[in-house]
DNA sequence: TATTGACAATATATGCGTATATGGTCAATT
DNA sequence: AATTGACCATATACGCATATATTGTCAATA
């Protein structure tokens, strides 16, 4: 049955796509299955067909953007071309994972709620997301410690220690940001610095 | 009248001590001008010889909390005993603006309103609070370039960008917190590869 | 003169019935 | 096999009335 289908189906994207805009406009108690499927250019009873409640399609939607966002900074750091020295890769990372969501959360009205960690109904998936950026992190400064990019026994520090200061410093800048090119210079500036300190 | 005593009023002060256990135990709403004026062991009546209304006294509270927390940061930056490097003393003033406030909220189940700067009620006084700790670590950072204990130039920064970015990292950094000690551990380690990459 | 009990106006909580909206299911249809 | 209209149970919105709680004021008091 197409419950079980691949997330590339075509459709079940379609309606993932047309949750997230009404999700996002409106939050999840005021978003109807019927909008859903309005917007999806389908009968409300066919959504059954792919998810098992509305419930579903919210976790469904926020776990499937919290991928892509691990997918792309996962890129960025292993991002080759140009040669990006570690404090370049992990901008990028910090890009991928703050910047995009940045955007959402501050163009449209309820777009929060979807990376809310306190949310009844993905803060699981965000805390999970989270740890697994945490772990790309830790992981991609221990391997530029060992090529000798970094220096962090002489900052006193674990590849751990590191991404956490990291991961939570990014995460406070997005503190007031009227729009993502700000926060953007200010990761900039956040990794420039961090990273000399580093050397 | 006493309505306009000064700060020091001990009577004043114990309204405003009672104030804060009750409104950090139960929350703005849930706290009664009976609750606040049986803890002083006043009655009700008489708070209102010293605060106009109830919203009155909680903004007061909020007040003086941000003013004790901005002087101990004041004094953290102008610290001179032990001859601390500029690091130390932002260090300083970052735990004071920050451990201390945390220690709150995570011991009390409505600590966190007090602070929050989408209440109605104290909103404005939080940002203020934030906007002059800010001018406080940019006059610092300032100052320490001037005396070359950093070097803003060479990291491109201004003292206004480099204050911004320690403050919005730092307060980063309180997410998912424990504990004060945390907190802490987490400030030093910041503070430390920070100033490090403004040598 | 600082403090307070008592008072009036307002705000909040609760209950109830009804109308509407919504979620989830399933047999019928294409 | 995918899709859907129709169905039912539940949830939510609304109006309204009543009871209780709370706020802010003021004249009396110690």
């Amino acid at each position: 049955m197409s419950y079980m289908n691949r997330v590339e189906d075509p459709k079940r994207n379609a309606i993932l796509v047309s949750a997230f805009t009404q999700f996002s406009g409106y939050g999840f108690r005021r978003t109807s299955m019927e909008d859903i499927a309005t917007a999806a250019g389908v009968s409300r009873a066919s959504l059954y067909s792919y998810f098992g409640n509305k419930e579903e399609i919210f976790r469904c939607l926020s776990a499937s953007i919290h991928e892509q966002a691990l997918a792309d900074a996962e890129a960025a750091l292993r991002a080759t071309s140009g040669k990006p020295d570690i404090a370049r890769r992990v901008e990028g990372a910090l890009v991928a994972r703050f910047a995009r969501l940045q955007e959402v959360v501050t163009q449209s009205p309820h777009g929060r709620e979807i990376y809310d960690e306190d949310n009844r109904l993905c803060g699981d998936l965000v805390l999970e997301s989270s740890a697994r950026f945490r772990a790309l992190l830790a992981s991609a400064m221990r391997a530029a410690d060992r090529a000798r990019e970094i220096n962090l026994k002489g900052a006193g520090l674990s590849a751990p220690a590191a991404a956490e200061v990291i991961q939570l410093g990014a995460s406070g800048l997005k503190q007031g940001a009227p729009d993502v090119a700000t926060l953007k210079t200010r990761l900039r500036r956040f990794v420039r610095v961090f990273f000399a300190g580093l050397r």
